[in-house]
DNA sequence: CTGTTAGCGCATTCAC
DNA sequence: GTGAATGCGCTAACAG
């Protein structure tokens, strides 16, 4: 049934349906409320296209994420996924999703967004990110990192872990400990690495460079690197990992030396790894409150949609979810 | 630009243009050739709604998770995701994400799609799914679990680890093992548990229902279900449990134990998280072919739209992901 | 406030 | 093989 044939039904033309479905002012409140009961009742529907195309909006945004995520970053996407998709939702959007990254050319693409949501990541350069957006003719909105890419005319939330970082080493602070040992990867780029000795001044903690060790990515990783941490002469009684996969390794660790955890020595992981929560013990963690980035990114994203809103932008922190891997320093 | 101009532009008809798009057979293939060509140089793009509403299709096929997933299945949630976005792509549609539960009535939904493809959960009832296909009105396939549900409408593709038990078990039964335990969760409804006896038998295995026993779903759970189990009198020197995080809280217990793993005692997880191939040791597990599933998903799903295909039913099997926590009986 | 009507951009007849 | 004309279902502008 097509709006027309509906009007009829119900004896008014299909203009006024259009003004009831579309909550104009110009109609009486009381013809509204009959057409829209009606709709509901006989189960009218408009066609979505023809709206559209008249309209020029589709009510579609666009999540893109064009990379291939490692396994640890799974839990970052369908987090921010879910994240975005109820937000969209909250504003009557419907969410398109497409992952990895796109054969090049070929873009026939059988559907038109009102925006654009682009994940930025690790293996994404400024061209991937051009072509993406089809040269910014759509509003956009990038999720990245603090060193943000120079798009002006896109909207940028940017995800910082340093405020993560700098409540973690506080919180051992608090807890009194002295020497707190780092457990990293990818030095020498990892961004933490070097802000590290300013970061551990700030929680007025002493730095010790050879408390700073790289590692791989497995827990094997996290457990060999603890292991020689812990045979230190002066040896860290709280660690700091790169992400909870090495903490788990550095829990193990400790476990074969027969320190307990938190007891004796004291673990924070970064990511909120699903298994985090469950693990024994339960793992302190920084992490990134992906609703609230989700929240800023929509927000921003429909500002420029609807209100033709200038590029936006904004700065998320990490936060630290506490758990129950630390307790106060033995010593 | 709109297709009108473009035409003018290259001095031909709207209509030569439109057949050249859609790749009719009544055009003279160096025409289209020029149009295509042309259409790529000046940037010209068909307006999709427009495309839609003339043609009723809109190449959109929207994935429905109705339930809110516990964290354990948020890894099974985004390859899924993942495998079926990559799948539609492969077929030129594009994936509509919609995940949780939707408040009731209040569907105003902007946008019509070809097809649905439903993930089934256990917060879903029948009637939500009525409600989510507008009864059926819409091509459907239902990704569900072994006890297929009654849509006789819908296509199928039910996922079964009872195949994957059974090859667990094989491999337990090939590396020598004679007593296996379980640690499961969620008697007595879990379906592996009933079916256990059964499984053990086809194996060539004893079963010994005190080698079975209930634990809850963290890895703390998993440690103390398998502290109980190795300190019988005749322990089980092979340990299947219900989830990988269980089987870490085994793996754990055992070396709490002074036993290795997998030199004393073997264990196989189940559902392949993404920590358990960066754990230590890596973990064996059983997993669903996730990739099979959202081909035999998507294919059934556009043989409906596309060729107006009955209803199809495919049984997609878990198998064994063999890594490093497992070895011959000691015995 | 409501009915009428002219497009929106495209696919698809029908003529040629 | 190609061009011209009709209609898809809807919104918005105009007339009453």
């Amino acid at each position: 049934m097509n709006i027309v044939e509906f009007a009829k039904c119900i004896n008014v033309s299909s203009g006024t349906v259009s003004r009831a479905l579309n909550d104009r002012p110009d109609i009486n409140p009381k013809t509204r409320q009959m057409v829209l009961e009606k709709a509901q009742e006989l189960g009218f529907t408009r066609n979505a296209s023809a709206h559209q195309l008249v309209t020029g909006r589709t009510f579609l945004i666009r999540l893109e994420c064009p990379y291939n995520a490692d396994v640890l970053s799974d839990r970052y996407l369908i987090e921010m996924a879910r994240a975005l998709e109820s937000e969209t939702r909250a504003h009557n959007y419907n969410l398109l999703l497409r992952l990895g990254r796109r054969p090049e050319g070929a873009e026939t693409d059988m559907c038109m967004v009102d925006g654009l949501v682009l994940m930025s990541g690790p293996e994404v350069n400024a061209d991937d990110m051009k072509a993406l957006t089809r040269n910014w003719r759509t509003p956009t909105v990038i999720i990245d990192g603090p060193d943000q890419s120079d798009f002006p005319k896109a909207s940028h939330i940017c995800v910082d872990t340093v405020p993560g970082v700098r409540k973690a080493l506080q919180y051992f602070a608090n807890l009194g400990h002295k020497r707190v040992g780092y457990i990293g990867s990818g030095f020498p780029e990892s961004g933490i690495r070097v802000k590290l000795p300013a970061l551990m001044a700030e929680a007025g903690l002493a730095w010790d460079p050879s408390l700073a060790i790289e590692a791989g990515v497995t827990s094997r990783d996290g457990f060999e690197a603890t292991h020689k941490l812990l045979q230190l002469d002066n040896p860290p009684t709280a660690l700091l990992a790169r992400t909870d996969v090495l903490a788990f390794g550095a829990i193990e660790a400790a476990n074969s030396l027969g320190l307990s955890v938190p007891k004796e020595i004291s673990v924070i992981g970064h990511d909120n790894v699903e298994i985090a929560a469950l693990a024994s013990p339960p793992l302190t963690t920084i992490a990134i409150d992906i609703p609230q980035v989700a929240r800023a990114a929509i927000r921003a994203l429909i500002g420029m949609i609807e209100d033709n809103a200038e590029p936006a932008m904004e700065v998320c922190g990490a936060h630290l979810v506490v758990r129950r891997s630390c307790a106060p320093s033995p010593i």
